[in-house]
Order: structure tokens, then sequence, then C-alpha cells
DNA sequence: CTGATTCCATACGCAAGCGTATTGACAGCA
DNA sequence: TGCTGTCAATACGCTTGCGTATGGAATCAG
């Protein structure tokens, strides 16, 4: 808590800096946690600020989820754009997934607010999109018609899940050698 | 919403009465829904009945999570324990989990709060016990070493990510007959 | 320099929810 | 019949957090 009253000397803030620093606040305390006082003291300024930029709460929401949804899903899928082998990109796939826990920690935080109405058809297309990319790619490595699918839908299910379990209830985290050995074990187990 | 002002013509109400509401509730509207007004309202009482019962919102919620943790885990191992192969019980795991869907409502609701400081122990203790479990009975239909660790983590994480992306996220959902070829296709994928 | 625009501070009002205090109704028992 | 314990209604205070109103300071145009 407290930590990044960072007080930026910027003596005046854009739309974006709420943006971002929404989004910061999302992975650290969830959703509901998301308050605009406390984002305010965090940026150093008050509310007066927040509604010259936005009409409520809800608006800065939809924002900086926009915004999460135009870089983070490129990101994933851009790094392993270049991987011409399905079974090699398949692999290279659930390997990145396993680093950079960092940059997940949004994801797990969205993860728990699958009932609000503003996040929901986010996540809704972002897991239609992924899941619907890793089942091509499943086809291109062999699999025939709607195994692709099942399959697809089997390994992101264990993605989501596995960000649960690991990020969400601390008692449950893997050590980073036994997180490389249950990634090879997935790959083993989902890679056709 | 509202439905079920069932309001019981029992003049008095049990400490049991709120603990089995208050599960409702979470199911419906989740951990952070769990009001004691709105409660006491469909109850048919008032917040003075409530408090009399309990000290606060959270020792019911306490109560609630502990009566949840007693039925709802043994239900599940209890069902499966008449099947002596590991194999066969292993199936039946997974397609007992894909039946009976409204039962997984309040899991699937309690997964939505793996940061509330009461719900995670909970949840840390019920996903330690089946993990743990299941590592056992893939240990005994064959698996070696810590291979049945990690498949049974990634079983369960397979199974919580399908209860988020199914239960929460409605886009998503399967229809009865995919859902069926789906849990097959799971087995395939899982069961050795 | 002056006015308009942009950004922020201050001070409210208001609703939701928790928790408390006090009193009342009803049952069982003596 | 009265006493006592159990359950509930009413009324209140308190905190949090959203949203609004209004005015002030900074910056830019001309």
């Amino acid at each position: 808590m407290s930590s990044s009253v960072v007080k930026l000397e910027r003596a005046r803030l854009s739309a974006d800096d709420w943006e971002k620093a929404a989004l910061e606040s999302i992975a650290e305390n969830g959703v509901a946690g998301l308050a605009v006082e406390s984002l305010a003291r965090r940026l150093g300024v008050t509310k007066g600020s927040f509604y010259w930029h936005f009409a409520n709460r809800d608006a800065l929401l939809s924002a900086a989820l926009a915004r999460w949804e135009r870089t983070d899903t490129h990101n994933l899928i851009a790094r392993i754009e270049s991987l011409t082998d399905p079974h090699e990109r398949l692999r290279e796939l659930f390997r990145a997934s396993s680093r950079d826990m960092r940059s997940h920690r949004t994801y797990a935080a969205l993860l728990t607010a699958t009932d609000h109405k503003v996040v929901a058809p986010v996540l809704e297309r972002v897991a239609a999109e992924r899941m619907g990319y890793l089942a091509r790619v499943f086809a291109q490595a062999g699999m025939q018609g709607s195994d692709a699918e099942y399959r697809a839908r089997l390994a992101y299910s264990a993605y989501v899940g596995f960000l649960q379990l690991t990020l969400q209830l601390k008692s449950l985290k893997l050590s980073n050698e036994d997180l490389e050995d249950y990634v090879e074990h997935v790959i083993g187990a989902l890679v056709p």
C-alpha cells in the first residue's frame, strides 16, 4: 500500500495519465478497488482534476480497459508471429505465458471482475480472440475439425485457471524451477 | 434480481438460515454483493435480527464459507469413491464436473474474490486438497513422480479456468452437446 | 496586456452500508 | 401471573465514495 505517491512534477495531467494510473491501480487492488479519490491522491491532485477529464468513474474504467485491450493482446501475439513451424509456435506460446508474470497481473485482476458489466464484454472479446487464434495454430499443427477448438479452449482454460491459482492464491505458487518443469509438462500434454 | 423474496413464514430465524441465505446470495451476486440489509429484506426481517445472530458481516461470511467447505468438497469426492479403477475414477471425475453446473456457481463466485482476506484461505485449502486428491489418483493411474502433481495442477487449472470462462462470461458458453464432446476431448488429453 | 481556455482546489450534497442502542414482542418456566 | 431469555423492529450515527458547483490559477491567442 501507499508506495507510489510518486508525485510526478508535471503540473498538469492528461486523460492518458489517468488511464495508465487506473491500470496500475487495477493490477494492485482489483477493479472494485479503483477509486477516483485515491487515484487522485496517487497522482498528487484532487477529484476536481478527474472530473474535468472524465464524465465519471465508469468512463475512466472503459478508457483504461480499451487501452489495455489495444496494447496487451497485440504484444502477446506479435511476439511469436516470427516462428513458422506451428508446433514450435505453440511451445513458445506456452513458455512466453509463464515468463513475465508481472504483465499478467492486470489480466488476473480483471478475471476477478467478470461480473462487472463494463469489464465482461472486454474479457469476452479478448478470450474469444485468443482462443480463436489458438485454435488456428492447433489446426495448423494438424488437429482435425472441432478438436482444434476444443484443445484451444482447454489450453486457454488452463492458462486462465493457472493465473487464478498462482497469482491470486499465493500459497499455491510454484518455485521458478518447478514452474519451468510444469510448463514443459503442459507442453507435453497439450501440444500434439 | 429480486426473485426470491420468499418470505418464509417462519416467525424466527436461526444462524443456519442466515448462512444458507448468504451462500445463495454469494452465488448470485458475488462476495462483494453480500450485504446484510439486502439479506434481511430477502429473509423478511431487518438488520436487528442479523446482529443478534452474528457479530458482524465478516462473521457471517466466515460461517457461510465454513459451511460450504464442509459440505461441498465432500460431496464431490464421496461421489466417486465407489469406483475402483483409477482411470475410470478420473473419467467420472471429469464428467461429474461438467454436470451439475448449478452447484459450481458458488465456487465460481468465490473465485472472483480471491483477494478477500477471509475467502482466500478457504480457497487455498480447498484447491490444495482437491489437487492433492487428483495427484494421488493420477499416481494410482500410473503417472510417475512429479508428473502426477503437474497433471493434477493442469487438470485443476483447466477446471477453474473453465468455470470462469463458462459461468461468468456467458458469450463463451457451450451448448449441451458441445459440452459433452468437450469433456470427452479433455479426458482424451489429460487421462493417461 | 487582456481575455478566453484549460486545468485544478474546495466545499458541498447524497446514497449505500456497517454497526449500535434501545425498545418491544413472545415463549417457557417458576 | 410475573421473570427471563430469545429474537426482531426502529432509529440513529458514522464512514466511504460518487458526483456537482463554483471559483481560482495558469497558460495561450491576439
